[in-house]
DNA sequence: CTGAAGATACCGACTGGTCGGTATGCTGTC
DNA sequence: GACAGCATACCGACCAGTCGGTATCTTCAG
């Protein structure tokens, strides 16, 4: 619908994606998505207005299908869990952007948060969010007999989360692909033990 | 021994650890340690090459005896990354600024890994280093029966670390004790699956 | 169907300020 | 007088944000 705007978000999700956002420049983004300062102004009335609604527009809606919806699906939790790490590791490695990139969320997670409330707010409730769907897979695994029934879930959850912003941070620095696999598998042993 | 040089050093850790290295103001370092720029270009030819000095003179000299040297005692592997974590978990929850700010190392790691090969591989090495401590420990206690001989020691090293990184992470953007102890202790019992 | 009135969607030159970095000068010590 | 250890003044590049203006689309009275 609103063209120019979709073009100057996907722009400057890209920009700082790729500079952070202190270091991406509003210049660059209008000159990338072909729009000019006035018209990016006219859309975001100030560049962390811009970069809440990169978190809430692109980022947020591009996470859900890797990192929650699978969970939904009533199966075993513990296979969909590993199931879905080994998938989203998979996948990143295959990207090379990815590779050096990391998860756009964890990035504007660690730069922001200290630096502007509003940023840090809207970044924790998307990461409250996975929480609440691993819990959510965990107790109703419980309930089917898929999970040991004296698993602390809200725990487990944190380590969970924990554990993928550290695997994805690690890749950033390393670019080690076995590094990543082998924490992933790491991972899915520690989820095995969860298991009656 | 070189007065103006360490106070333009932990200045410019203090300036870089609050705003990060691209957000940092060599303005603002110079005038925070009561030198000039003058100094500060006298000591570091770049702000690069400040950086880099800072994650070798400051930032990895004061992880060692967090993260490094206590696994060298030979008792209890597990029992000594347990107690290490929840030691550094404890401490860190009671200073503000690690709360809000996280782990300095992990700050840089995350920021300029994409941007600066050397950044990235200084910070690669330490967290090499510290990869390592672990795996030495874990197999000196395989020796001793600490450990159980089936553990992937490369694969926890890589894992646990992941975690370190992720629970400092999450606590830089929730600032939420509770979680960070819960993530915590659901790491130690996994560490506890690792023993015969 | 017409046309005035207003809203929306831009445009791009410009501003004040900050940035990393440099050139040059001074000062005490050997 | 040579040289380390600063200090000061300054540079061009770049930054986020502003502002006066225009083109086009919407609304609605006559």
């Amino acid at each position: 619908m609103d063209n120019t705007r979709d073009r100057i978000l996907q722009a400057a999700f890209e920009e700082f994606y790729r500079n952070g956002f202190q270091g991406g420049s509003l210049n660059h983004i209008a000159e990338k998505s072909g729009a000019t300062k006035g018209a990016l102004f006219h859309y975001f009335k100030s560049k962390a207005e811009l970069g809440y609604a990169i978190v809430e527009e692109v980022i947020q809606p591009s996470g859900n299908p890797r990192w929650i919806d699978p969970l939904k699906e009533a199966g075993d939790p513990i296979e969909t869990l590993k199931a879905m790490f080994r998938r989203n590791i998979r996948e990143d490695l295959a990207s090379t952007e990815m590779v050096s990139q990391g998860c756009p969320l964890n990035n504007l997670a660690q730069e922001m948060s200290p630096l502007d409330e509003e940023f840090r707010m809207r970044i924790k409730r998307s990461y409250e969010r996975q929480r609440k769907a691993i819990v959510d897979a965990l107790e109703s695994g419980k309930q089917r007999g898929k999970v040991k029934k004296s698993v602390a879930t809200k725990e487990v959850a944190a380590l969970i989360v924990a554990c993928q912003m550290g695997i994805w941070g690690t890749m950033r620095n390393t670019r080690d692909a076995q590094l990543m696999i082998q924490s992933g598998e790491a991972l899915c042993r520690f989820l095995d033990t969860l298991k009656p």
